[in-house]
DNA sequence: TCTGCAAGTAACCGATCGGTTACTAATGCA
DNA sequence: TGCATTAGTAACCGATCGGTTACTTGCAGA
């Protein structure tokens, strides 16, 4: 019995058996962690080997080097959001309720995926050295920005949105909102001396975030 | 013809000459710029020193080790924030006026002090660990917070700010909206396809965020 | 003016870490 | 079935870099 192509093997690697998608997989997998969490520099390409259980020679293999390994997280982890993002389906009914939807999606991704805005943070510190090189990333724009676009336009002309809001504000806006509020959880929990990533006060949070971009969108 | 003390002397050091106070100085401000450029992991001691004609082995004297070096430059980047805000003089009449000046100090603190965002940037990502090591600057809140509850407290009352809303949260928005297009405008302006530090786009954002706050907070 | 201590210098050191060498062996296909 | 290809292993290497050693020297206060 053999697993079919392309379905990632769950059975613990024997020694010497070969995977190399699993490997790859789990080699990215692992390096998607550790970059996150320790950034470019910080990050251990020994400790991306041990806890992948993939050999170090492996990590040159297919990915070149530490930063072509990086490169390589970099671009699946923009290529998974630019894929939730495609996948959003908004009210075609309500503007309001539409604008509603795709404030909370932003905040809830960002939640759900820290490795995202962590990697945000170490690619900026590198002002972005890594994704200038990436054609795929540069090319791969956000459909968020055609869907407020759209929004705005169907809001300003039934008069539920004030006219003349820029589309890219307005997305730059509301990922500003949700980004920084979790990316400084750390310093800014510390000086508050309470704790952010509580359900109860990233669901406040949340409910904030909206009301401050469906306020100002009032006419 | 000798300096008075405190004041830091301008005059290059000769070999072998003493200054205490400036040598320190020196380290401290070149750490602060290699900090700010490059991270915690990314710095280096080596050129920390070479770039304040500081030997390697004063650094050392003066701030232990590494870490230390790099705790007294988030102290004292913290203790700048703190003073300048608490410089701030808000008009006492109008509380519309009172919370654009208060965005804008913000906004224009951030443009002018990239170091304070990146050195943030690079807290955050070591989970606040020497931030939380700092009684100091633990202790040391932002006035801000304050200032903005008796301005919404003031426009409330007049019926020009709208009810229930958080100082806290309006705290961390009015500068988030500022943080993130800052610390990451280098992904952003890739993305776009243009720059997004040229002052007339400072001046755009400014404005925007200054018509969010707003408009938000109308009744 | 002497002197103890802090300020300053240069050369060095050992651990770390990204990357490589030299090799073995599983696998798919001619 | 044999062989070229490529996945995989282990041991190693050299540069980097934080930190130290061993020493000299300027200078404030006794």
């Amino acid at each position: 019995m053999e697993a079919p192509a392309n379905v990632v093997n769950l059975r613990r690697r024997q020694r010497g058996e070969r995977d190399p998608v699993r490997t790859r997989e789990a080699i990215l997998e692992t390096a998607t962690q550790e970059f996150a969490a320790k950034g470019l520099n910080g990050a251990r390409v020994d400790t991306i080997a041990k806890r992948s259980r993939a050999n170090k020679r492996m990590i040159y293999h297919y990915f070149g080097d530490k930063a072509g390994l990086y490169l390589a997280v970099l671009e699946k982890t923009y290529a998974a959001i630019r894929m939730a993002e495609i996948g959003l389906q908004l009210s075609d009914r309500d503007p309001v309720d539409g604008m509603k939807q795709l404030v909370q999606f932003t905040w809830n991704y960002f939640i759900q995926h820290p490795e995202f805005l962590s990697l945000l943070g170490t690619e900026n510190l590198h002002r972005a050295r890594y994704l200038k090189q990436s054609r795929r990333i540069r090319e791969l724009h956000s459909p968020l920005i055609d869907m407020i676009s759209k929004l705005i336009e169907r809001g300003v002309r039934i008069g539920v949105f004030r006219p003349d809001v820029d589309a890219v504000q307005l997305y730059i806006t509301i990922a500003a909102l949700g980004f920084f509020y979790l990316s400084n959880r750390h310093t800014l929990s510390t000086i508050f001396g309470r704790e952010l990533d509580t359900p109860e006060r990233l669901a406040t949070r949340g409910r904030h975030i909206e009301e401050v971009v469906l306020g100002y969108l009032r006419p």
